[in-house]
Formats: C-alpha cells, structure tokens, sequence
DNA sequence: AATACGTCCAACCGCGATACC
DNA sequence: CGGTATCGCGGTTGGACGTAT
C-alpha cells in the first residue's frame, strides 16, 4: 500500500543535534505522560521536531536503562555470534545485549567489528561458517530466511554427519549409548527459528556461563545442553557426578538431604537461578514456567537438543568446540578439543 | 598551519507492519 | 474493507573529530 508523506511539518522543525534543554523537556515530558503518540507528545511539550526525532532521540539515548560506555569483550563476542546467526537484524541482537540499543550495535558492526571478523574469518579457518541470513543458500545447502520467521533451518547434512561422528568419538566414551543415540539421530537437524529466538526470560539457560579459553581464542560457554538434560531427568547419565570438576559443593543454607544421589548444581549456576530445584522436587506449582519449559524440553526427547532459547543456539555456532566444552567436563579429557572440520 | 582524508556515530529517511477509524 | 496514523526497523547521511601529509 502506498503511503501517504509523512504528516509531521518539516517547516520550522529543528533538525541535527539535540541541545541540553531539549533533552531535558523530553525527558521531563515523557517522565509524567509516558512514551508513545510521539507526534503528540511533540507538540504538548513543545518541542519543534517530528514526532519520529523525538522517538529515536528517547529510545537511543535518553531513555534512562540504556548503556552509555564501551562495549565489553563479552558484548563483543555475543554481538559476533548472533550477527553470525541473524545477520542485520540488529534489532533482534540489541534484544539480548541489555541496555544497547540497535543504531548503538549497527554502528559498532559497521565500524569496526565487521573489519574484525572479517579479518579473523582470514586467519581462523576453524570456525563452522553458516551463511549471513541475507543470503537464501550456502555450499552446503542451509537454507535460512529470517525474514520469514519461524522458518525451519536445516542443517547441512554433512556437517551433521561429522559432528554427530565426532560426538561418538569425543570424550563421551564412558557415557551410557542412550546419551549418544540423540546425537545420532540428528543434532540440530530440524528445529524452528522461532525457537531460538524465544524471548530471554523465556529460555532457561539462565545463568551458568563463563568464559574458556582455547589457544588464543576465548569462548562463552552456557550449559544449554546439561540444563536440557536436567529437565529431562537424564542428567546423572549426562553428567555424571564424578565428571562435574565445577561442582563447588553445596552453601551452608542448602538441605543437602533433598539432593539425594544428584549432584546440586554448581554454585555460580545456582547463585543466578533463584529458585532452583532439583528435577525430581520440581512441579508446575514450584516452578510456574516450568510447563512452557517442558514444551520445548520435548523436543530433546526426540533427538533435538538445542532447541530451547538463543543462547543454545550460541553453541550451535560454535559447535567445534562443544566438543571442548564437554571435555572439559571429563577429568580424563583435558587435554583440549577435538576439532570438527564441518567445510 | 593548512588541507585532505578517514572514522565514528547521532540523526535522518523510507518503507513495511500494524492499529485504528 | 479501505484509508490513515503510528510504530519500528534497517540503510544511509552528514557533521564532528582525529590523523596523515
């Protein structure tokens, strides 16, 4: 449908930069009435600019949650890994770094992260490349509009092939086969986008994160795949205790006696997830999300594993080095990753 | 010191989606 | 159901600033 121009006068509006006392008039205004009908609130307070200024003036920079200051390693990194899977749209990355705002990560990108990566992509032929989602296919054949959403993204079947290879080679030797079968019926093959991008407070990979480190490179590293199985109940065949090198011990205000054989959680897992339970004291009463938790942890039952939130999708990307990650889970394994060459 | 060039980033623009009448 | 207003998004622009010549 065609539109109409747009209605805001153009005549006697301030244009470039905000000044200090405009600043302040909006920030006073929306104070008392609010956001929204910026046109509106334009004209009500008086300010001489459109109704879209005031808007992006408010949403960029004004609004009091956003984050002023350079953007951390961290932010970094996770801006490069969902830049990775959801190419410009950078409205959806500014939604899982908080307190950024969209232009802020748009102009980082273009300024200087896309230099960065693509130099890196140079030098570090090891990562598992997926195509920007500008594009409709790759080598491989994945296939991945984001532009429609919930459109299904398929692996290429190869990079499947090898991974799931790897899996049975990887340091899981000692784990029971009915761990392994899930890998093999396809890792990933077949899930929704939407899927991954689930809100935030939705997904319950919360917590338990950190930083590892291999050769130069440092990752982030979440337990998406060991919360899967606690959901599932699978745990003590996923993680055997003896194989939980993090495990701190319980706090002096756990009742231990309710864990029973299970291995509590690690400590820094537990101090970010309150009200955390162990699977087997967990109902739909004591953990109210927990019904919706279990419509995605279904799919992990038929060989899906990391289906349930962004950050799983995280270690989708760099799945040569879950390898690692799960290594480093297993005292016998230390030694560092096996890589998967996926292309 | 003057000029050219490059970088950064706030702000603008056009457009699609949605809400509303 | 069609027209209009509003919102939100991604691409682009332009001015301020820094650096090189």
């Amino acid at each position: 449908m065609k539109r109409k121009a747009n209605c805001d006068n153009h005549y006697s509006l301030n244009r470039g930069p905000w000044s200090a006392e405009e600043d302040q008039i909006l920030i006073n205004y929306v104070h008392v009435h609010g956001e929204g009908n910026w046109r509106e609130l334009s004209k009500r307070a008086g300010l001489k600019r459109t109704g879209k200024s005031c808007r992006l003036r408010w949403l960029n920079y004004l609004k009091p949650d956003i984050k002023r200051g350079n953007i951390s390693s961290s932010e970094e990194d996770l801006i490069i890994r969902l830049h990775t899977l959801l190419g410009n749209r950078w409205s959806l990355i500014a939604g899982r770094l908080p307190g950024r705002t969209d232009n802020e990560i748009k102009n980082y990108w273009n300024t200087y992260l896309r230099k960065k990566v693509e130099h890196n992509s140079n030098i570090i032929p090891m990562k598992l490349k997926m195509e920007s989602p500008q594009s409709s296919k790759n080598g491989l054949g994945i296939v991945f509009d984001p532009t429609k959403s919930s459109h299904p993204i398929t692996m290429p079947t190869r990079a499947v092939n090898d991974i799931t290879t790897s899996w049975d080679q990887n340091p899981f030797v000692s784990i029971p086969e009915v761990a392994h079968d899930h890998c093999s019926e396809g890792f990933l093959k077949h899930f929704d986008n939407y899927d991954l991008l689930m809100p935030y407070e939705d997904c319950h990979f919360n917590g338990y994160d950190r930083v590892e480190h291999f050769g130069d490179e440092a990752y982030r590293v979440n337990d998406a795949i060991g919360e899967t199985w606690y959901e599932n109940g699978k745990i003590d065949d996923y993680f055997p205790a003896e194989y939980d090198v993090e495990y701190m011990g319980p706090t002096e205000n756990d009742d231990t006696s309710k864990f029973g054989s299970r291995t509590p959680p690690h400590q820094s897992y537990r101090q970010q997830s309150p009200g955390w339970l162990p699977p087997r004291l967990r109902n739909e009463d004591q953990v109210p999300n927990l019904a919706q938790r279990h419509k995605h942890v279904h799919r992990t039952t038929t060989g899906k594993h990391a289906t349930c939130g962004l950050r799983t999708c995280t270690r989708v990307m760099f799945m040569k080095t879950c390898v690692k990650e799960q290594g480093t889970r297993n005292k016998e394994h230390e030694e560092g990753p096996t890589i998967i060459h996926c292309s």
